[in-house]
DNA sequence: TTGTATGCGTTATCAC
DNA sequence: GTGATAACGCATACAA
């Protein structure tokens, strides 16, 4: 494998004409600039960034960490990330938590380390605490999912004004008894969409009943799980408010299977507006993310941590959308 | 930020005995150890591992090049490539190409820059010359898609046998205008489906028509269109075999709201068994990769060809399962 | 414009 | 068991 040596001596040149090839630096006559050139082109080299990138303390690659690529929510995200990166010179890689805490610390590692120059936390177990600290030492960034209180920039919607639209218009399809399929974790997000579920209720002047906010996990199945308990008890509901769309689209098929139908009987709000809400039957009524945007913020402001470590921390809201569809219109 | 030289000084020690810390080398005392260590906490030292990668010239961090993580099918086998990665000390990354080429090139210029220790394909667009030539120096492997005659190791199952079967069973369950979702790619599994579909249907005796090989993108839409064009046209098509399940759930939505029904006037049957596959109605009769073993076998692949340059190149085959679901069988 | 020499933060090879 | 010190491959301040 060619060093920059190599190619300088074939070159009949300092190892620093080399460099300066490579880096195009514009005092470099025409002449030593094509004999480099070739002398590059034959030995076919590669530079070594790994001594490129100890010597700029640098690597221009940057980590979007994600608690799964399962979840397709997240892949419009990721573009949006990749494309303001890409256009300032950066690679983006994604890796795989699975909430796992010593994942997390592993890919922590990385920036510690200084393997990569920074990351984007889709989700993250870290307290807060802990988040500061990491964050006064190495550019990180919350985007969608945030711990309230980190003292770090972040990028997401407006949980609560988005969970209060949502039952807010199911209230104004007529729903008086709406179930709320919600998770046991403590994610800003989860507080937020509770607290917005239940000021929309108070605001209709309808009775929050505990017994109706079930827990799940996100996934299918558990949207199948909670719609299952809540048919089977008397809780007579006639609407549905899910915090993921997997668990709204799990709810409906459960509703379908015990002979009650979509809207008319029950009427499903989902979260996230993924790809498959629109291929079930009837199409699902969801809260839609600026998926793209979101990426392209949190990336924006991920760079200007990296260019100044003293940044302002921000802490942006996008707009988010109803987009209503046949889950809860007749 | 601390390095070697100051963990060395605060210790009184050289920055030999605290590499040998850290890479705990038995031959260092107890004593010695300890104060060592006490340094590295008081001074919050975190090792760069730029340094040590220059000198070890490796990375222990992988790369898999993913078309799109829109893509769910790709999920359980990055799970078993990060399993197996983990297990041996390797970090993996997921990068997306989008099926673009020169996105394809920038991460496969981290690997000839030494930036990381190998890539994992799950498609590639690069030529088989191409891959040969990078696979002379470099470690990559192909996983589940590959290029044929590409002289690298690779693991898959068996496309052809896979489709031989799936249409088989439709042409059992008295099917005998059987269309195919297919796509206008090149790539060996396309080939190679099609070579199975083409094989059943002459094994039953039923005549191969070109005008009922529609082409696909593998995503919703074009399953959509697809099976719109199935249907205006007086094809008369009672079976459809889709090389993807999206394109197979977007065939199904497509019948369904032409007011025939799945599988009664038209059985369907998809390609991958990703999780929707189960949460449409019918669920979808489909061929289920054994995704988790593959991504095992194509990081095992990956890190004898990192340990051993002139390890043998290996084609492992891995079996496939027909899940027969409602779509078919009424 | 070009070359020399030094340093980036490690690990590894020697001596002792 | 421990410490100097020379690499690793590159970029760059300084000299020329």
């Amino acid at each position: 494998m060619a060093t920059i040596q190599d190619v300088a001596k074939a070159a009949k040149v300092s190892v620093a004409t080399v460099s300066r090839v490579l880096n195009n630096s514009p005092s470099v006559s025409e002449k030593k600039q094509q004999v480099v050139m070739r002398a590059i082109q034959e030995l076919n080299y590669q530079p070594n960034l790994l001594g490129r990138n100890l010597r700029r303390t640098e690597t221009k690659m940057i980590l979007v960490l994600v608690p799964t690529i399962f979840n397709t929510f997240y892949a419009k995200v990721v573009k949006g990330i990749e494309d303001i990166g890409n256009e300032n010179g950066y690679n983006v890689m994604l890796c795989n938590t699975y909430a796992e805490k010593n994942r997390e610390q592993v890919f922590l590692k990385q920036l510690k380390n200084r393997l990569v120059d920074g990351i984007i936390f889709m989700a993250t177990g870290l307290s807060k605490e802990a988040l500061n600290e990491i964050n006064q030492h190495f550019p990180i960034v919350q985007c969608c999912e945030y711990i309230k209180g980190a003292n770090l920039s972040r990028i997401s919607i407006d949980n609560y004004a988005a969970a209060y639209k949502a039952v807010t218009h199911l209230i104004r399809q007529g729903r008086k008894r709406i179930a709320m399929i919600s998770s046991l974790n403590k994610l800003a997000s989860t507080v937020e969409r509770e607290a917005g579920y239940k000021k929309a209720l108070e605001n209709a002047g309808i009775a929050i009943e505990p017994d109706i906010i079930l827990p799940g996990d996100y996934g299918f199945k558990s949207g199948l799980r909670a719609a299952r308990q809540l048919l089977t008890k008397e809780f007579n509901i006639d609407g549905i408010f899910a915090i993921s769309d997997m668990m709204a689209i799990g709810a409906m098929k459960t509703i379908k299977e015990n002979g009650l139908s979509v809207p008319e009987d029950i009427a499903v709000v989902g979260f996230d507006d993924i790809r498959y809400t629109s291929m079930c039957e009837p199409q699902l009524t969801t809260i839609s993310q600026p998926q793209y945007d979101l990426g392209c913020g949190a990336m924006t402001l991920l760079l200007k941590r990296i260019q100044n470590e003293k940044a302002d921390i921000e802490h942006i809201v996008l707009e988010h959308e109803l987009m209503i569809r046949g889950s809860t219109v007749i």
